[in-house]
DNA sequence: TAGAATTTGTTCGTATGTATG
DNA sequence: CCATACATACGAACAAATTCT
């Protein structure tokens, strides 16, 4: 490569990498070259690349990881956070394929947390809906959905149908609903979220936990959501 | 421990040590006894302390870190995320006692983002405030926030004084001001992050980034706060 | 910074009790 | 009474992450 004078050689070596994702020579998520072949190809000394690619990374375009080495971030998909968000429509609306698909669903007594939440006497029957939500194939999120059985009994089959919640509450004449809060937390996943996520366990995820309500007020739902925090982030307006 | 008939062993101890962290026999934040300590205090075999830890753990009474050990989870403060947040109120309405510590200040020109954000052109000036959010003197977030220089010239003097950007910008004769957007993210931290807010590297934090505008609608600061996630949890209502 | 020690995580296997039909 | 399934409990060995020396 060739220098351009007045411009120090990791700027340049900077804006080559930064072409080269732009032009997906390296793709979003895919594994960069290590330091070391860089610095070969390029012909400099592996702190050069080492300046120019901690550049990258204080502008969020690469994620550098000891011992793995450097990965392109995948653009993050901006998650309202409102008292109306429904996911397929965010999805959809920034022109990709949305999917929710149930990994299992059971019926179970409420815990203390899903009771009061769901303003259940402890041990009633809750339906427990396990799903992943994903847009053009890749997993963007885990949800696990809790709901008073007693009301909405059948409804998994109407989910397995429509792939929406919103669709199935509908069946039940829920025209509208509301959501009643949502907290937020960080956490590293356990096994079994990193897997449908299909995301290293060492990397974080943003935590949600949230209550639905319909229009008089009663609790429809109550759920956590594990986003995957490299994917998705949370949008408050 | 004398074993109770009909009540299976591993939840006799759960609800044991359930008793001895809400007697603070087992403090918030501290390291609880390993798996084998406490397999020889109660007489049983490791798994079955594992399976009282896994139902603590499910229930968030307590955090387990492979390598490391079982840990008390503390209580976390919900931290509300509108457009009239301010930290003070927040944490003195949970009886504790706020602080806001300045860490660094400076004057630099303006990166993309900032510009973009504080709607600036590229390279004019703007100040960088770093400080630190405490609560009993437990930091609680680091916050780094840009403001447009030339109009809020001298205003860390007076964020000296008074600890608050709110009463700063007071001074400045704005008497409200409102949030334009949150964008809630995941991350690790930094050594520099993870350092000022007192945790281990490998526990996640919550990132924050965000724009407040003045009355009539003009950007006043873009921030980032770093939150410990063992302590804090965002709530959007 | 290399290796030993510590601590939790996972996977075998075995045995026992309990509920169901 | 028997067969089956499931949860409980113990034991041993090894993997993986972290801390100590």
């Amino acid at each position: 490569m060739e220098w351009e004078k007045g411009l120090s050689i990791w700027k340049q070596i900077e804006r080559q990498l930064l072409r080269d994702i732009a032009l997906e020579v390296f793709k979003p998520g895919e594994k960069m070259p290590t330091e070391m072949e860089l610095a070969t190809r390029f012909g400099v000394n592996r702190h050069t690349v080492r300046q120019a690619m901690a550049a990258l990374a204080e502008a969020n375009v690469v994620r550098v990881e000891q011992g793995r080495g450097a990965f392109v971030q995948e653009s993050v998909l901006d998650y309202p956070v409102g008292n109306r968000t429904r996911f397929s429509q965010i999805v959809s609306s920034r022109h990709r394929m949305p999917d929710k698909r149930l990994v299992s669903d059971k019926i179970l007594k409420a815990s203390p947390t899903v009771a009061r939440n769901l303003r259940l006497k402890p041990n009633e029957k809750v339906i427990e809906i396990l799903s992943v939500s994903e847009a053009d194939g890749i997993p963007l999120a885990v949800g696990q959905s809790f709901l008073p059985a007693k009301r909405f009994e059948g409804i998994v089959e109407i989910f397995k149908g429509t792939k929406s919640l919103t669709e199935a509450f509908r069946e039940f004449g829920i025209q509208d609903y509301t959501r009643k809060f949502t907290k937020i937390s960080a956490q590293l996943p356990n096994s079994k979220i990193a897997g449908l996520l299909k995301q290293q366990k060492s990397r974080p995820i943003l935590l949600t936990e949230s209550v639905d309500v319909d229009a008089a007020g009663a609790p429809i739902e109550y759920g956590n959501t594990s986003f995957t925090s490299d994917r998705v982030q949370l949008l408050v307006e």
